[in-house]
RNA sequence: GGGGCUGUAGCUCAGCCGGAUAGAGCGACGGUUUCCUAAACCGUAGGUCGUGGGUUCGAGUCCCGCCAGCCCCGCCA
């Protein structure tokens, strides 16, 4: 529908400007012609599309709302492409007007769906018609030698989806896993590994990842308590960036070991991620100093190299530093992100030539990033029309309202949360089967609970705001009512149940398609809005747009589906019912596929 | 002290560029099944949008003050 929408934006603009030459005109030659306020109607009522336009332009014309509402509508009228798309407009309220598309026009809009793999969707153009700039993602990033916990939960997930969505709008898209793989910690962890277990440094595999944790935490308190053993690690860091090949050996093989469980659970979600760790910009840190010091942004202050933020103060009112370079020489994450930025942005081979970068991380990093992008912003960075943009997205809490823990306070790793969710699911699954008296064999219940459940997980994570924190409750994103990824599987799983009572839905469509029931025109228009509600996305950023529309696809399909035979229908009414049928089964799988999500044909 | 985010129904949350009577879901209460899976559908009750000002024809939405909670603030990421 965003077509037809682009169609009738114009022609109010142009029956505004028949209607109100002298207004219109030179505000169209000013470059800001005068906006129809064109938008989705507010209720079902009002038709399909209601134009605002009107209320604003009174002060300016002297007249009431409702008249010029009226004038507007009358140029409409006249203009036979308008009167060929929609019915007579109609003026409502103060001075909206209301329109409603032909009923023809939305079934054949629909007609032309039929037979599109992209269900309307147009692809995005690269602006010149070139090939496109890529679009990259960064997310997920866990550190090496750490286990995925609750906190790799949020940004994997969104940042997934933004990347199915953007990829599926045409952008090439980098999906870049900015790994902790270098800094202090390992320099902390080698020290120790040399001390207490100096095997893991030098054969593959010589202890598991969670000892390696273990193994992790006490480097960690040591580092703490210990200053000797803090100036040995500090060392190690050094000689780590140096390239001292011990060093990088044990390195090496610490991250091999981290990579192999990472890509376990990457493989659980089918989540495909680019490693490209922090480690990968050591060779290009200085480079980054060296050009703040020559664009003249670089302040040495207490022996750290700074740039100091514009229009952030800190303490005591004065200018807050971004450290670059410490004191000690050494570079921090401060400078891997510049690094990165200008990587990200610099023309190939000498960098990626994005167009749009895009950093998936909770949100207590937001003035970080507002830091670092106006720094890579005035160290002329980011090209003309790059666009670099912050994610944020609130913590995972548990339903006391606090930071997710066990129960015994530890944090909760990922594989442990997704484990339960499946057995969850399971359980459920064969407590229904018990009551229902259905019997199913033990492959259709691991991949019907496996699915479910790491959908659920998914899905609840999705379907909120990503700005605000998210409570975490295998109860509610479970449940088989409400807006879950079980409601929604299930909705798919009645489709496919018509079709294997004999409903032919790959069936050559009616055409043109019939419609005399609410019900019908209410699905019809709903699968029409997929476009935009995908494009929203692409531009907003906001995964949950595309989970309220699917919940609301489900429910007015259930609708649908409990008051509308289809198979009990004959002649055009059923054809047409297995086309709106089809069409929503379509929507449902192409949705929540980039959401990440599979769907089942029987549940 | 400075900065950021959040505050909407009992609970969990939507609310698009400022637009018509603020919406869902859960929970509560009441109804629906000879019929495509009732994992569904229909209905009822439930609101001072934290609070006080301001801008506007119009504010949950924009601006300012205040209250509450969370997060960040020089060499960790």
């Amino acid at each position: 529908m965003l077509r037809i929408a682009q169609t009738l934006t114009q022609q109010l603009q142009e029956a505004i400007t028949r209607a109100y030459p002298e207004a219109a005109e030179p505000a169209a030659a000013s470059g800001q012609p005068l906006d129809p306020q064109l938008a989705p109607a507010s209720k079902p009522e009002f038709g399909d599309f209601q134009a605002n336009g009107a209320l604003a332009l009174a002060r300016g014309l002297g007249q009431s709302p409702r008249a010029i509402a009226t004038a507007i509508a009358r140029q409409l009228t006249v203009d036979a492409a308008f009167a060929e798309l929609c019915l007579e407009p109609q003026i409502a309220g103060p001075g909206f007007i209301n329109l409603t598309l032909r009923p023809e026009r939305l079934a054949a809009e629909l007609a032309a769906r039929l037979g599109d793999p992209r269900l309307g969707v147009e692809r995005a153009q690269a602006p010149g018609g070139g090939s496109a700039a890529p679009v990259i993602v960064d997310f997920s990033s866990p550190n090496i030698a750490k286990e995925m916990h609750v906190g790799h939960l949020r940004s994997t997930i969104i940042g997934d989806a933004l990347a199915r969505v953007l990829e599926f709008r045409g952008h090439p898209v980098l999906r870049l896993n900015h790994v902790g793989d270098w800094g202090t910690q390992f320099g902390m962890l080698i020290t120790h590994l040399k001390q207490v277990a100096p095997e893991t440094l030098t054969t593959a595999d010589a202890v598991d990842l969670g000892d390696l944790v273990a193994f992790y935490r006490e480097a960690k308190r040591r580092f703490d308590d210990d200053e000797v053993f803090q100036a040995a690690a500090r060392e190690e860091v050094v000689k780590l960036q140096g390239g001292d090949p011990v060093s990088l050996k044990a390195w090496g093989l610490l991250c091999e070991q981290s990579r192999r469980e990472f890509q376990a659970i990457y493989d659980r979600l089918d989540i495909h991620l680019s490693e490209r760790g922090e480690s990968f910009y050591n060779p290009y840190l200085a480079a980054v100093v060296a050009d703040l010091e020559a664009t003249g942004l670089l302040v040495i202050d207490d022996g750290a190299g700074c740039v100091f933020l514009e229009g952030i103060k800190g303490k005591d009112g004065q200018p807050l530093p971004l450290i670059v370079r410490k004191s000690d020489g050494g570079f921090n994450y401060a400078t891997t992100d510049l690094a990165a930025i200008r990587y990200r942005f610099a023309v190939p081979p000498s960098g990626d030539g994005a167009g749009r970068v895009i950093y998936v991380t909770d949100a207590g990093q937001a003035s970080h990033f507002a830091a670092v992008f106006q720094v890579a912003g005035r160290a002329g960075w980011i090209p003309e029309g790059g666009r670099l943009e912050h994610v944020p997205f609130g913590l995972v809490q548990g339903e006391d309202g606090k930071k997710l823990k066990t129960r015994s306070g530890d944090t909760v790793r990922l594989k442990d949360l997704l484990d339960e969710a499946v057995e969850r699911a399971e359980a459920d699954l064969r407590r229904r089967l018990a009551e229902e008296d259905r019997s199913e064999d033990e492959a259709f219940i691991a991949h019907g609970a496996t699915t479910v459940g790491h959908a659920a997980v998914k899905y609840a994570d999705l379907s909120t705001n990503r700005g605000t924190n998210y409570q975490f409750s295998f109860d509610r994103m479970l449940a088989l009512q409400g807006n879950t990824a079980p409601y929604l599987l299930y909705a798919f799983v009645r489709i496919q149940g018509i079709a294997r009572k004999g409903g032919a839905l790959e069936a050559p469509a009616q055409d043109p398609l019939v419609f005399d029931q609410p019900q019908e025109w209410a699905l019809a228009r709903q699968l029409l809005q997929f476009d935009a509600v995908i494009v929203e996305v692409e531009e907003e950023l906001l995964p949950n747009r595309l989970c309220a529309y699917l919940f609301e696809l489900s429910q007015i399909f259930n609708r649908f589906y409990d008051q509308v035979p289809v198979l009990k229908a004959n002649g055009p009414a059923r054809a047409s019912r297995l086309a709106l049928c089809r069409l929503t089964a379509d929507t449902l799988r192409l949705g929540l596929g980039l959401l990440g999500i599979p769907t089942l044909d029987r549940m």
